[in-house]
DNA sequence: GCGTGATCATAC
DNA sequence: GTATGATCACGC
């Protein structure tokens, strides 16, 4: 059972509400996985937590989790009232080499085209052993939201081609947002300058904010 | 450095 | 209290 890999839909699904309800302990005890004291040296976690339970096979390649299945797997941390307590990363934003791109072919639709939503407890007061991991959501964008991504994704994007990577800041976006995305200040890499040469920046990812994922979460009638 | 997994931590 | 900008760890 320690290896196990879904075939189908179905059986992610049960093994994903197989896991709803027990703590980050156990699931990691179950796993032999070693549980830090806090997630301050080690963000992604949980994620990898349960990427192991699941079954997600795409480690760092630029895939969704379960390739075979078309799903991308993501935790998201929530409070009490099964809010979310962060944005989610989507993808590393491209800042080259985006003369001709288009929503319908982007990495950020490509991603979300089917998500395995899990919350998980995310409150810092809950030792993170006993946070507690809710029911999974299978979510496919909705027309109105894929609009609205699309809008997000098509100003900002135009925004690069056009040199102007350096005016945007986390503000931009109604629910698509860009921030920095690096292992540190000193990280840089390639943009289109505003006079069309070629410069240096921090690298940034695309994130979906909060008031997105939450519509996803309460649509979905979540509880944890 | 890039892309995976994200959350931290400080300014507001 | 919360959002923005910054950062942590890992494989390659």
């Amino acid at each position: 059972m320690k290896n196990f890999q879904p075939c189908n839909e179905q059986e992610l699904l049960n093994r994903a509400r197989l896991a709803a309800g027990y703590s980050f302990g156990e699931i990691a005890n179950y796993l032999n996985i070693a549980i830090p004291a806090n997630l301050n040296k080690q963000k992604g976690w949980v994620g990898n937590l349960i990427e192991t339970f699941l079954g997600a096979n795409a480690g760092s390649k630029a895939e969704r989790d379960f390739a075979n299945l078309g799903i991308e797997l993501k935790t998201i941390p929530v409070n009490k009232q099964g809010k979310p307590l962060e944005t989610t990363f989507v993808s590393v934003l491209p800042l080259m080499a985006n003369h001709g791109v288009i929503w319908e072919t982007s990495h950020v639709k490509y991603k979300l085209s089917k998500v395995l939503w899990i919350p998980i407890e995310g409150e810092r007061s809950i030792p993170l052993a006993q946070r507690k991991v809710g029911h999974p959501i299978l979510w496919t964008p909705t027309e109105q939201q894929e609009q609205q991504l699309k809008q997000d994704w098509q100003e900002l994007m135009d925004m690069i081609v056009l040199g102007q990577i350096e005016k945007i800041t986390a503000c931009y976006g109604t629910y698509l947002q860009i921030r920095p995305k690096a292992a540190n200040g000193k990280a840089l890499t390639e943009a289109i300058g505003e006079n069309g040469q070629i410069i240096l920046t921090r690298p940034r990812g695309f994130y979906l904010k909060k008031s997105f994922t939450l519509q996803i979460l309460q649509n979905a009638n979540c509880y944890i």
